[in-house]
DNA sequence: ATGCCGTGGAAACCACGA
């Protein structure tokens, strides 16, 4: 079963893109983020004429996350963290597919850093951790995707020295995702690949792709049930490079 | 060193992204 995350960048002006990346890869289940379209603006024909179930939680403008599965409908469990009634974001959505339990997750950029933005990714980043912490502690099978905005070590950045004080690489989320995945999470590409530079990210300036001045900020945590099964990972990374792409590329888990 | 590009929404510019 191949297990993919989509950070979509748009998930209207992206549908060629996406249709044409779903129909060549033809994932199981998918994880979408940053759909920037309100719940009624979400392109269900499309996708369902592509093969697939969707759930999605939209909003207008920014942010919208999207569970998509072929099996079936992905039954929803939840379409918010808990621990904030006040957070309007879409930033997170979960379902069961498969018999696994699907977290879609797009956590806040946080730039400028420090700053309001940045007391505010922390603040979600702990409430996800409080909430994988009961996810791993039901002892199911758990899938936590999606967009980190979060580059775990030097390995993750092409040059770390210029990011150091940016909000995707300061110490507090290093810090804060190595806390994360220190409760018993296996970050897949990592598991895989321990020494290898795999970017899952390029900005659109100064030809970042071309140069392959990449990040690696799209990640996949597997419980122990599921690392048990995994057999391969990688990054979808000729996407890209596709004409009218996003800034991200897919990533993927074959179990 | 720099939102230099891209998206969406509102209004012919702005917010936001990483």
């Amino acid at each position: 079963m191949r297990i993919a995350t989509y950070n979509v960048n748009g998930v209207n002006g992206r549908l060629p893109v996406l249709l044409r990346w779903l129909g060549e890869t033809a994932p199981d289940i998918v994880c979408l983020q940053e759909l920037k379209a309100p719940q009624e603006k979400f392109p269900e024909q499309a996708i369902k004429d592509a093969g697939y179930h969707a759930l999605w939680h939209g909003q207008k403008s920014w942010n919208g996350v999207a569970i998509l599965a072929r099996s079936g409908q992905p039954a929803e469990i939840r379409r918010a963290l808990p621990g904030d009634p006040e957070d309007v974001h879409s930033r997170y959505i979960e379902a069961t597919v498969d018999g696994i339990v699907v977290g879609c997750l797009y956590l806040p950029n946080g730039n400028p850093a420090p700053g309001p933005k940045f007391d505010y990714k922390l603040r979600w980043f702990e409430r996800l951790t409080a909430h994988a912490a009961t996810l791993l502690a039901s002892g199911k099978p758990v899938v936590l995707t999606g967009d980190y905005n979060v580059m775990p070590t030097d390995l993750d950045v092409y040059k770390p020295e210029k990011w150091v004080e940016d909000a995707l690489f300061r110490p507090e989320v290093r810090t804060a995702f190595k806390t994360l995945v220190a409760q018993g999470w296996t970050d897949a590409i990592r598991k895989l690949y321990p020494d290898e530079k795999i970017y899952t990210f390029w900005d659109y300036f100064r030809n970042a792709y071309g140069r392959d001045a990449g990040l690696r900020i799209d990640h996949f945590l597997l419980s122990p049930a599921v690392s048990k099964r995994l057999v391969a990972a990688g990054v979808n990374r000729e996407v890209r490079g596709w004409e009218k792409s996003s800034d991200h590329a897919p990533v993927w888990i074959e179990l």
